[in-house]
DNA sequence: AAGGGACGCAACCGCGTACCC
DNA sequence: AGGGTACGCGGTTGCGTCCCT
């Protein structure tokens, strides 16, 4: 098939990016509103970069809505629900968490959640107990993480395997949905999901309904909606970027705007990212 | 104080899929 | 219909930082 590459290795700078070259690309991606394809964006923009690393920085770090910081426990719990139904799909894990990205969510889960669910005696990947566990009572059922109201609250502080402050609330139907669900694919995840690694019992739970719909809105009151506050632009003290005047110069409040949602400028709150990003490249510096 | 290992995160790699010609 | 191109995704790696001895 001899697959061409994204783009000419030689040239192409690589390893972690400089403040000025977030500049460049943020620069780019706002005032130009990306009326490109991703490729083209490193040399429109004055990058020697491939215009994949481009689409990564920018997705991962650079994008105005992301949050910042660990996940919070209930995210947390919901990063353990949702794996639990749908597996190592990163991306739709990280669609039901505003403000999350995939790859911070796969990190999340390979240093932090993994060790916490061995520990707790459950496989991170099956969502079932460990051999070690299989004789534990009911609070170790498959369905401890997968249950909706799954929680994992406390860091567990033993050791070899033996469980200790482990603290997983289940109080509701979690026999119908977690009890029997096969385990989730953990790897070569078709990503088209129409039938993909779900299982039918999970087609019929109504959290995996959700999950796999694409334009609803989460059920979780969780989302920081003050970005949808067009007008709240109190937070643009010491915006300064490139020329504008006035945030909306920037953001360029036209119909691109809408057309390339997916880049995210529609959320007002990355006028604080690009004070930011002005004055640091955040951990690249 | 210094060295080494563990940890965590950002970035890269390669594959699958969608789309276009 | 088939090949080429671009994008998105998940797995993996590299490297900086932290912590322990």
């Amino acid at each position: 098939m001899g697959r061409q590459p994204c783009c000419d290795k030689l040239g192409v700078k690589r390893g972690p990016w400089t403040a000025e070259e977030d500049r460049k690309l943020m620069g780019f991606i706002l005032g130009n509103g990306g009326r490109c394809c991703w490729r083209a964006v490193p040399k429109l923009a004055g990058l020697l970069r491939c215009g994949k690393s481009c689409r990564l920085r920018w997705t991962n770090y650079l994008r105005p809505d992301l949050k910042r910081g660990l996940l919070t426990d209930d995210e947390e719990r919901l990063v353990v629900d949702l794996h639990a139904k749908l597996g190592n799909r990163w991306s739709k894990i990280a669609a039901k968490l505003p403000g999350r990205t995939d790859n911070e969510i796969k990190n999340h889960w390979n240093t932090h959640i993994k060790k916490k669910l061995i520990k707790m005696g459950i496989d991170p990947v099956t969502h079932e107990p460990l051999d070690g566990d299989r004789k534990q009572p009911q609070q170790a059922s498959p369905a401890t993480t997968s249950a909706h109201s799954s929680t994992i609250t406390a860091e567990s502080k033993s050791v070899d395997g033996q469980q200790e402050d482990k603290h997983i609330d289940i109080d509701k139907d979690n026999t119908s949905t977690g009890g029997e669900s096969s385990p989730p694919e953990s790897s070569s995840m078709n990503t088209n999901d129409s039938g993909g690694g779900i299982s039918s019992n999970h087609d019929q739970d109504p959290l995996v309904k959700w999950l796999l719909e694409e334009e609803e809105d989460p059920p979780t009151g969780d989302i920081d909606e003050s970005w949808l506050d067009l007008t709240n632009v109190d937070n643009v003290e010491g915006f300064n970027f490139i020329t504008a005047t006035t945030p909306w110069d920037v953001i360029g409040v036209t119909d691109w705007l809408l057309d390339y949602q997916d880049y995210g400028v529609g959320n007002p709150t990355f006028l604080a990212d690009v004070s930011m990003v002005e004055s640091s490249s955040g951990s690249n510096l």
